[in-house]
DNA sequence: TCGCGAATGATAATTGTTCTCATTTGAGAA
DNA sequence: TTCTCAAATGAGAACAATTATCATTCGCGA
């Protein structure tokens, strides 16, 4: 359970909240986490990290590569381990599930309409909002 | 510039705040304003309506359809007319320009993503981030 | 013209996130 | 090992966007 090897190579000390913030997102059944998720993930494991840090280590784990951050509606931002694979999201509206998925053809069409309108992209963000058919679903989360 | 027609048959009562905020989208150089950006532009040009009214009304006209919310990663939303056509939109990260643009074959994809992963589509955003080439650009507006 | 429920204004409260600063920590030097 | 000190953390204040509260005002039908 100890990597300080991922941290140290990703430019980043290795220091205790960093690891078990890392670990987390390793070993969480939930693949998208907020802060505040993260934050109560933790506590309720016996952990105790300021919610101040978690903030500041997700931003930092965004800026190292190691995370991927994700702006859904529900007005807070989410992360995910970053795979190196992009991919978009699809959301229930009702429950919060997340699926994910990539499409060849969409990529190539944004990328299309941004060179139409003399853009250099740089990013995108899909987000697919949807009802899923759960059966447990309905019963918010998130 | 009275216009309370619209306002009647989205079945809003017709009243100076509302036909104010609805006059201002109808007249605005710019296509997609903030809830600040809508207040701040009534201030200047002498009308009073209270910021906690802007909020108001936008969500009462998103939700009576006469208005289109969207959620750029600037962290305040945007509102703009509802054309009635469909969009998605390209947002530059230097200067904030906001392009429109429609791709059915992106539409079509959307809709086999949610359909491949049993999700009845709701909506979706698509955003594409990235740096324009206006000649005034970089001048951080937004 | 009246009356009353709906709308508004002023401002407090909430939410998500960032900042400040005193204290602690971890990685390398001695 | 122990020492050193810049970097990291914790606690809580500060912030920005948005929503809620509630007393006052307004629009519209009787
Ligand atoms: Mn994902
Ligand atoms: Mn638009
Ligand atoms: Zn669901
Ligand atoms: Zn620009």
């Amino acid at each position: 359970m100890h990597k300080p090897e991922n941290l140290k190579n990703a430019g980043l000390k290795s220091t205790l909240p960093r690891l078990k913030v890392l670990q987390l997102f390793e070993t969480s059944k939930e693949r998208h986490l907020s802060a505040e998720d993260v934050y109560k993930l933790l506590v309720s494991s016996g952990e105790v990290v300021s919610l101040a840090t978690v903030y500041r280590v997700l931003t930092q784990f965004q800026q190292a590569g190691l995370l991927m951050q994700h702006h859904f509606e529900s007005g807070k931002s989410v992360f995910e381990l970053n795979s190196g694979e992009h991919h978009d999201h699809i959301v229930c509206l009702q429950c919060g599930h997340v699926e994910e998925f990539f499409d060849a053809a969409i990529e190539v069409r944004q990328e299309k309409a941004a060179v139409e309108h003399d853009f250099a992209i740089r990013d995108h963000a899909l987000y697919i909002y949807a009802d899923c058919t759960k059966k447990n679903c309905s019963r918010g989360s998130r």
